[in-house]
DNA sequence: GCGCAAATGATACC
DNA sequence: ACCGGTATCATTTGCGC
């Protein structure tokens, strides 16, 4: 039979002692489907030079071992021509009969003399699959097939609870429509956040037209969406049962990868029963890795706390990950605000908690599903798009990170380059690498500070990646000599200044990132003509991809690692930035300020349409591939010292444009482990000082702060101080006031770990003038109104953060604060 | 015990 | 361990006196 079909999920599974792939997937008319294909499982071996390959292949196809209950051998041996990193060699492919074999004969293979290398020893027999057959997770596809029915699966053993099980004759992509998937979000609520420690107490699960809470904690006048039962055990049956009712393609959770997972598995346990969600009635399994990930066979489990951390967050405002900080900024919609602490204190003490809290932390638990099914909406195009550009299984793609992302779109597309993939790297090739000195990276101008006017900001469009294409730059077009080659110079890699050469014949990974390009501006076209979601998220994929290439050349972890690579591309971006410098200023422009690929300048009395004109001039001299632009006209900027030392600051500006639209960086304003108060009265400062070009409104301003905090007019919430915690407890050498406040939260049985941001107030001292700064600290809920200390926040916050700015216009700090003694005489 | 520079740590820029 | 280097700044820590 021919169906049409779109692969969602994939796994392997031994079927009568061969390894098969199944995908799990929808027919174009939405039946759920499993395709069950095969591909021969193979990798590579070179022979060294001069060896007698016939005897070789001879020695490769004796290998026999008996291991795990079965023998791995070598079913056939072919010689090939192939490439490896842009060199021709002759290879062998070696096929076994089992992808779990391959781990075996490798190790018995290296140990010939004759051997040189083995490759692609560590693909996964899902990517190799995809590879060989030319599947494109996502997209539809024609299916040719035996069907096979209940009978004869229950033969071979096999539970699959789908409609149409098909074993594929053949697999072939089709053009089609946007896929839509059927998602369920859930969320669970659990009386100890340790886990396994506490109780399940709630669920919630939220589909199209799907809202429900499951919990056993019971109260009157529920909503219709809750549904009460006798205790934990039957909760998680409930939960289920409801899975397997809505038959969703995609389970999505915010951290459930991390927490809602893994608990509901722990206490699945401790109550004896089965989390069999699978659609092969598989239970839920745990993939360990630096971070655990949990798996459903047939059911995508996306963790989109992952997604939106590795790949969205760049693209965010939010200066946090949390559900509610995402949710509000993608979906303009909140969570409900619980004392969840009170909440499980009573619900351990198993005290009668009160109707009405009980309703709302149901509520509560259901609005967590509801923010997480409409942010799994909103995100899928990107998910999706993400997932259909680098050919890995969805599974993989929503929590991959960059670096994952890049190397599986480059090894999905060797085939046609007749390229061997270059192996991932062991364990002390890892530590080698992290031993490297850094190289040398951008060039950022040292401005001078003061006020600027009529002000044009410049910039390289993905200058990283259009270098890359221009220069050919890749670990396979490197090459020792300067025959046939672009040399790029003054590369540092961290002792002297090198030469390196690249050929100029064009290698696949220079040709691959051409292509993401070049996607990209039709998308950019079509996305001009009508704006679509899907165009976007493409539009977002295909350049975020082409800018994480450049890192991924320094990233020990890579198979295409090269750091002579990566200091090569930044010192091209050097030379570039410096002559863009160089030819601005000799136009008759002025170079104020300048950072890796962009510059801000000053019009010099030149109108601006002088100023694009110039930039045509530029671009007619830039190879093709990269382009110079504009990027706004600004009325207004700022650039001010070093808090120490006369010289300008780099990476710290303001700048105004035509509408008046600020743009700042760098500053306080704009960096979280500063307090509101702060935060906000120079994000002010900066308005009037740029709108205004003078600091008189200013002054006054900053004084009137300064007098609010003495007269402890300031609410404690604008003072709290909040910084990450990025290293367990014990690991700190140095304890800083956020350290210290999250060992007294440790002490308070409040949660406190790895990534917790902590908040802190600074109050009054008991005088003596060495006391630390990390003895005056306190949880804002322990420090009662105006018990703050004024001092500090105006030396150590509203101060260092105004100084500078007044500087500029000759204000000293004098005249900003009087000090307290001065203040107390002029009290008299 | 004081004053200083160095070390540590967090965060931002591109 | 899950893309890079460059840069600022606060606070603590360690050292010499």
């Amino acid at each position: 039979m021919q169906i049409e079909f779109i692969p969602i999920d994939f796994d392997s599974v031994d079927i009568e002692g061969k390894s098969m792939v199944r995908m799990f997937g929808r027919t174009k008319e939405g039946k759920s489907c499993c395709v069950i294909d095969t591909c021969e499982p193979y990798f590579w071996l070179i022979p060294k030079k001069k060896v007698d390959i016939g005897k070789y292949i001879e020695k490769i196809k004796k290998i026999k071992m008996l291991h795990a209950g079965r023998y791995a051998e070598v079913v056939d041996v072919q010689i090939k021509a192939k490439k490896h990193m842009g060199k021709e060699v002759k290879a062998l492919q070696v096929f076994v009969n089992n992808p779990k074999d391959i781990t075996v004969i490798k190790d018995i293979a290296k140990e010939f003399k004759e051997t040189e290398a083995k490759r692609e020893i560590d693909f996964n027999f899902v990517t190799r699959y995809i590879i060989e057959k030319d599947v494109k997770p996502l997209r539809l596809h024609a299916v040719e097939g035996k069907e096979l029915s209940k009978s004869e699966l229950l033969t071979k053993d096999i539970v699959l609870n789908v409609d149409l099980v098909i074993q594929a004759n053949s697999i072939k992509l089709l053009d089609g429509d946007e896929f839509k998937p059927k998602l369920l979000a859930f969320d669970i609520e659990a009386s100890e956040l340790e886990i396994g420690k506490g109780e399940i107490v709630m669920v919630s699960l939220v589909s199209d037209n799907f809202e429900k809470v499951i919990t056993w904690k019971h109260f009157p006048d529920a909503p219709k969406e809750i549904e009460f039962v006798k205790n934990e055990k039957e909760l998680i049956e409930k939960f289920k049962e409801t899975i397997k009712k809505q038959k969703p393609d995609c389970l999505v959770g915010y951290f459930s990868d991390g927490f809602d997972l893994p608990y509901l598995r722990a206490r699945a346990d401790e109550n004896n029963v089965e989390l069999d969600l699978g659609l092969d009635e598989s239970k839920v399994t745990f993939i360990k890795g630096i971070i655990t990930s949990s798996k459903i066979t047939g059911i995508v489990h996306v963790d989109l706390f992952k997604f939106v951390d590795n790949i969205i967050s760049p693209m965010l405002q939010s200066e946090s990950v949390s559900l509610n900080a995402v949710a509000k900024e993608l979906i303009g919609e909140e969570k409900i605000k619980v004392d969840l602490g009170k909440i499980s204190k009573e619900i351990k003490k198993e005290n009668k908690i009160k109707d009405a809290e009980l309703r709302k932390f149901a509520l509560y638990n259901l609005q967590d599903s509801i923010l997480t099914y409409k942010l799994a909406l909103q995100l899928w195009p990107n998910i999706s798009e993400m997932t259909k550009i680098v050919s890995e299984p969805l599974f993989n793609v929503s929590r991959a990170s960059y670096s994952y992302l890049v190397e599986n779109y480059i090894t999905h597309n060797l085939k046609e380059f007749n390229e061997i993939s270059p192996n991932r790297p062991t364990y002390d090739k890892i530590a080698e690498r992290k031993e490297r000195g850094k190289y040398t990276g951008a060039f950022v101008f040292q401005p001078e500070p003061g006020l600027y006017e009529d002000i044009a900001v410049f910039d390289f469009r993905s200058l990283y990646p259009s270098i890359i294409i221009s220069y050919n730059i890749s670990p396979a077009s490197l090459q020792e000599n300067s025959k046939d080659a672009l040399a790029v110079k003054d590369v540092d890699l961290g002792n002297k200044k090198r030469t390196f050469y690249f050929s100029k014949k064009r290698s696949f990974i220079p040709i691959l990132l051409k292509r993401l390009i070049e996607s990209r501006k039709k998308v950019k076209q079509e996305l001009k003509i009508k704006h679509s979601p899907i165009l976007a998220a493409r539009d977002y994929g295909l350049k975020t991809l082409s800018n994480a290439l450049y890192g991924y050349y320094a990233f020990f972890g890579a198979r295409y690692y090269s750091v002579e690579c990566a200091a090569s591309i930044t010192s091209l971006g050097r030379y570039y930035i410096h002559k863009a410098i160089e030819e601005t200023n000799k136009a008759g422009f002025g170079v104020i300020y300048g950072d890796t690929d962009g510059i801000a300048l000053t019009l010099n009395k030149k109108t601006e349409a002088q100023a694009i004109e110039f930039l045509e001039e530029v671009n007619k001299k830039l190879p093709e591939d990269m382009e110079f632009e504009l990027e706004d006209f600004f009325k207004r900027g700022i650039f001010v010292t070093k808090r120490t030392g006369e010289v300008g600051a780099k990476k710290k500006y303001a700048l105004i444009n035509k509408k008046g639209k600020m743009k700042i960086r760098g500053f306080e304003t704009v960096r979280r482990d500063w307090c509101n108060l702060t935060r906000m009265m120079q994000d002010h400062i900066l308005g009037q000082v740029l709108k205004e070009g003078k600091a008189d409104s200013a002054l006054e301003y900053t004084k009137d702060i300064i007098k609010k905090l003495r007269s402890k007019k300031i609410l404690i919430e604008d003072l709290a101080i909040q910084t990450q915690l990025r290293k367990s407890i014990e690991d700190y050498v140095s304890i800083g006031p956020h350290v210290a406040i999250a060992k007294r939260m440790q002490e308070k049985g409040l949660p406190v770990g790895i990534g917790s941001m902590i908040e802190y107030v600074v109050i009054e001292g008991k005088g003596k003038n060495n006391e630390r700064i990390r003895d005056k600290a306190r949880l804002p809920d322990e420090v009662k109104e105006g018990g703050y200390d004024a001092e500090y926040y105006i030396d150590h916050q509203i101060v260092p953060a105004v100084e500078t700015i007044f500087n500029v216009f000759d204000i000293a700090k004098e005249e900003i604060v009087e000090s307290k003694k001065q203040k107390k005489l002029g009290d008299f």
